[in-house]
DNA sequence: ACATTCGGTGAACATTTGTACACTCAGAGT
DNA sequence: ACTCTGAGTGTACAAATGTTCACCGAATGT
């Protein structure tokens, strides 16, 4: 027995499961309306009691991955800050996100240069809102009260740019852990690197 | 009065530059056969005359603009290695070169993560020639030779993200020289900041 | 001068596409 | 009990897709 909104929510669910899997070989904008209803068991017209178009539905999983985006962010910033393993711990929960939210990052990493470009500029948008957070706690570090608020955005901006090539290699590496772990530890190093830069910063020219 | 190779050839580029066109909103995998042939005069079997599929006709897309990447490096390595403002020229060249190769950047940027799955592995073995190449360079600059090699690697592949990104933003800033600026000031810093870290590499645990 | 090569043509095809329209029929509100 | 709502159905159609095939005609090699 099930309610109405539950069946809805239900094909809704499917409709997006299958946007995710059938968008992964290539690009959502490769993705026909037919296609999705034909995966998710509906009949073609269906798909607008759910969506307006391919491109709304891209939306609503910009929303999803996103929100499942903030989540790690969270856990992120759930231990104690300025702790010396503050970067082994970071880039280990980007790594399980990865593994848990494959699809999602995926489709973000594939719609962020190209996909329709409301996709594109949401995922832009929401990287960006990322940044700040991020340049936020790194101002509650330590070590950070010499520094101008742009640096820390920039500071900021080159760290987001590193994770997000790291999830992209860590998505490349597919089910190779030897290569899989060769990148997880180029993070880390390149994290470090980036640290003592920052560490050093302003005092030399 | 038109040889025959001569012919042929203006036709190839031709299509070349439609599918460039037509792959900037969204995807080359979302761009037909017939779409490139109208739009480049010709009838939609003519096409075959030239590539066995779109897909072929990305992957030549994909040489292409690499070949002008190098063109950029080797720009980039005419000059006095060593030299204090090697940032700064490092950064005009490549802000100068997206300009001037706008199309084949976007390209890029797009077919990167989305794509045909060959077009994407020949992008990513051309952008790890690439971080090799900027590995071999930077061995040469003064003060790295207590680096190892996977360090001097890793950091490249640091500097290329870094770059990579900063084209694409260049790229999204469109023609807002504002933003650009903006994009390019955040790219000297970030890279300052990247080598302020590698200079104080290894003096720290 | 003549035969050949080959880039481009044009018709034809089976599929797939997005969308319109009228419909059913079970759960929800009264 | 009775109506109403709305998710899902089925049919239909014009348009666009990839690929085939036989064909043309001008530049080319001999």
């Amino acid at each position: 027995m099930t309610t109405r909104v539950e069946q809805k929510e239900r094909t809704r669910r499917a409709i997006l499961d299958a946007a995710l899997e059938l968008s992964a070989e290539s690009t959502l904008a490769a993705v026909s309306l037919r296609q999705v209803a034909k995966q998710v068991g509906i009949v073609p017209t269906a798909f607008y009691r759910h969506f307006d178009s391919v491109e709304a539905l891209g939306l609503a999983l910009v929303d999803e991955s996103f929100a499942s985006l903030r989540t790690m962010m969270r856990d992120i910033r759930q231990g104690d800050p300025a702790l010396a393993d503050i970067v082994d711990r970071s880039v280990t929960i980007l790594v399980d996100h990865v593994h848990d939210q494959r699809a999602h990052f995926a489709f973000i990493a594939r719609e962020r240069g190209a996909g329709p470009p409301e996709v594109r500029a949401a995922i832009r948008h929401q990287i960006e809102l990322f940044e700040r957070e991020l340049a936020t706690d790194l101002a509650r570090l330590p070590g950070t009260d010499v520094w101008s608020p742009e640096d820390l955005r920039v500071l900021a901006n080159l760290i987001v740019t590193a994770m997000v090539a790291t999830a992209e290699a860590i998505l490349a590496a597919e089910r190779r852990p030897d290569v899989e772990k060769e990148t997880v530890e180029r993070a880390r190093t390149q994290l470090r690197m980036v640290l003592v830069g920052a560490l050093n910063w302003r005092s030399q020219p």
